[in-house]
DNA sequence: AACTATTGGTTGTAAATGTAACTAACAAGC
DNA sequence: GCTTGTTAGTTACATTTACAACCAATAGTT
């Protein structure tokens, strides 16, 4: 393969970062979604809730720099799957505090331990 | 913020690694996204060829990992923005070459010195 | 030659994502 | 209280992507 100019894809930073992530999110993925039928987006809500407790929708979407109609979508498919509940604070109604139900826990916890393993194995 | 668990999504690399890709592609993208109207596959596509020459979608596919529907769209796509054209070989016509333009190889060089640029910077 | 398998590539359709517009609740100024 | 602005979150719609089915060309087998 005859090589055209001094720049090569593998020498772009971006392009190679995206190509780590992207191979090691697709091996990863079958743990969220073969065993539990999830999105990326609700296994990062799951992660954060898991990790770091209770929070708004609005705190994940800040932490995790994920774009707030995603974490919204999200929000309704872990609460689809009774993974965890809103409540609404009575001090302003606009913001509702998501919490994992146990069900929640225990995938959490179930993926959390794959995650590290994987984590190690990876590193 | 309490902390919940012993394991942090800074921790897990699959995590972290997709941030910083997602942020730097999310940077770079205003360039061929911008300036020519350009999907990511596009400019990746594009990249490929104006560095390493003309060569079949199939070979875009390997050396990529980009799948064969990205890259069929792909280069649909860049036809019709008059970046490359496609020669079937005669030996086998399933196969066609894909070679950029005159047009298609002063955007893959203007690209590639933002890339070029955008790369120093961030590294 | 006929029959099957494989390969390069495209297309159809469903799922997922991005963007903007929207609602509802609250806050601030008047 | 009323208007204006801001914030949390949802919804609607267009764009993009994934997955599977498909087509056409070639290779391999008999």
């Amino acid at each position: 393969m005859r090589r055209n100019s001094e720049f090569d894809p593998q020498d772009f930073l971006p392009y190679l970062l995206n190509q780590a992530a992207e191979a090691l999110s697709l091996e990863f993925q079958r743990h969220y979604r073969g065993q539990y039928g999830m999105l990326r987006t609700e296994w990062r809500v799951l992660f954060h809730l898991g990790c770091y407790g209770e929070m708004t929708a609005k705190e994940i979407c800040d932490r995790a720099s994920i774009h707030k109609t995603k974490v919204s979508r999200a929000v309704a498919a872990l609460q689809a799957k009774r993974c965890l509940t809103r409540r609404e604070l009575e001090r302003d109604r606009r913001h509702a505090v998501l919490q994992l139900t146990a069900h929640g826990r225990s995938v959490f916890a179930d993926l959390s331990r794959a995650a590290h393993a994987f984590d190690s194995k990876v590193r």
